[in-house]
DNA sequence: CACAATTCGATTGTATACAATTTAATTCTA
DNA sequence: TAGAATTAAATTGTATACAATCGAATTGTG
């Protein structure tokens, strides 16, 4: 290789051009924004995600949630273990298949979404971009995200 | 609040509809996928990053590069362990501040810069971004990670 | 039907992350 | 300058992440 491609290959090596980066860095800063208003509703970040799926869906499996999430049953076990001893869910086997173990909220659980409501537009607040640069955003990550997941 | 309100808000709760879930899978799918080629680096992820500062600066305090990659000492001091028990880095505390512990590269390390720089184009052979709009990926999540990092 | 293959969740082991505390060194200030 | 305040890294404890493996249940196939 030329030294004219070496020097731009170790350009591209450097820490500020790897878009990696960014998102591993803004996606910890994002959580940390969330972590005061999930201290008052006893939720790490990850629990609120998982929350956040059981609220939409009366019934889940561990299976579908983790394909919800990009969570495999290693990250999801104890945390599911950790949100049943919360109060906030419970645990199943599926009556027609024995494998299957099939999530519900409880009500203090399903009551827990009323004052998580509050939380997106809080952390709306915390943010710079505008409305069009935060939807761009959202169209760039799920773009890049769709293709990844296929890979 | 009113019932259209509340209603607002509760759609705001879905995942979908929250920057911060994109974010989350993004930055772990991306990860995902250097893990084959930093496998031949001997390198996890985090000690990849570790590493591309490394290969910028001739020698770095623990703070300096806690500051880079928004990473604390809790973390760091582990990581840096393992890079010095395979050899690419040297840990030494500084003789003008015996609190600040000093990294400089090994030999090893400083020749495996070599083989990681074929490691960005090799990602972005996976990615199905125009380089468009991964430049304006790249200018948004800079723009809120800024901002983030201010607060 | 028998049994191989697959599927689902749990478990194990390694590596982050990060809050909170500790220890040692340095700097500030009365 | 002595003690207080600050700073840097290490340590401790909790909670993810994820690869690899396991065990039980189910499904597919000859």
């Amino acid at each position: 290789m030329s030294k004219k491609n070496k020097a731009e290959e170790y350009e591209q090596l450097k820490l500020k051009n790897q878009i990696c980066f960014p998102l591993y860095a803004c996606s910890k800063e994002v959580i940390r924004h969330y972590k005061p208003f999930l201290d008052e509703l006893n939720l790490t970040y990850t629990q609120y995600i998982t929350m956040l799926v059981m609220w939409e869906e009366e019934e889940m499996s561990v299976k579908e949630l983790g394909s919800r999430l990009c969570l495999d049953s290693g990250t999801l076990t104890p945390l599911l273990k950790s949100l049943e001893g919360k109060g906030f869910i419970k645990r199943t086997r599926s009556a027609a298949d024995e494998r299957v173990l099939l999530l519900t909220l409880t009500e203090e659980g399903a009551s827990l979404k009323e004052k998580a409501a509050t939380v997106p537009s809080k952390i709306a607040a915390c943010t710079n971009l505008s409305s069009e640069e935060a939807a761009m955003l959202y169209k760039l990550l799920y773009k890049l995200l769709g293709q990844l997941e296929d890979t």
